[in-house]
DNA sequence: TATTGTTATACTCTATAACTATA
DNA sequence: TATAGTTATAGAGTATAACAATA
């Protein structure tokens, strides 16, 4: 029942390819990370409060590019996990600084080791660093 | 309450660069298709069945990368809106062959050229035709 | 009035298991 | 037994509106 299929269509399509490449980076990363339960969006929200340290919820959610109303549940799961840590803020009433725990730090800094030995995987079936970088470059003018 | 935020460790992740590439494509897509009403899998669907009548659902969904199951949904939406049909498949009890209907084939037509449009104002910001020819390679190497 | 975190809600996308009818 | 379409379901991801506390 094998047929050749014309899909000249949609191969050229950039968002369609983009959506294609997605989804695979994905499942690889979430089978790698697999044992250790963390997403790519937990992992970025650990390093980017790890790097700054005492920054609001809104910033985070922000820089990752999620709403602030769904950025709730992720900082949750992570507390209920007591990788992050919330403290109010001391000069807003109203806001919230993030922290990692120990443990948080400590599992960031293994989760670090486990993305770059992951990211070189990547950066190998691209060719090396310079088609990363090209790749990088070309994904920022379309963000 | 401006402050500089520290993105160096989730700038260089090509998974999280492609998310929000792919989700500010798709974003972009949505509103240029807004009054047609159109998503960009429909769109991929539509086009696939132009150049391939007599397609099955199965080597559609494998072709578009998503779920048998999922199809269904997607296959009922645009048949309700009689852009496709679904015959029986004369060799085969079990299967289904798709075809775009009239409309279909004429709304298609309509999508292409909104489609070369959208896509060209890609290209124009990725820098030229072999600037796209280039990220289309790359995310080849990923898929 | 505006903003921060939050709740509630809905809609989409994706994945898996299981059913049915055919093969 | 295997496959095609389907159903059901559950889990994420995403978007919007609205609220209480605070600015």
């Amino acid at each position: 029942m094998a047929r050749r299929i014309n899909t000249a269509a949609i191969d050229g399509i950039i968002g369609y390819r983009l959506r294609r490449a997605q989804m695979a980076v994905f499942n690889r990363f979430s089978k790698a990370f697999a044992d250790v339960g963390i997403t790519p969006t937990e992992y970025s929200l650990l390093a980017l409060v790890r790097d700054n340290p005492g920054l609001r919820p809104s910033q985070v959610a922000a820089a990752l590019g999620v709403q602030r109303a769904n950025f709730v549940a992720l900082a949750v799961r992570l507390e209920a996990r007591t990788l992050i840590e919330r403290r109010s803020a001391v000069d807003d009433g109203r806001s919230h600084v993030l922290f990692l725990t120990a443990a948080g730090a400590e599992l960031t800094q293994t989760l670090q080791i486990m993305q770059d030995s992951f990211e070189a995987s990547l950066v190998a079936e691209l060719g090396g660093a310079e088609q990363r970088e090209r790749l990088l470059r070309l994904l920022t003018k379309l963000g």
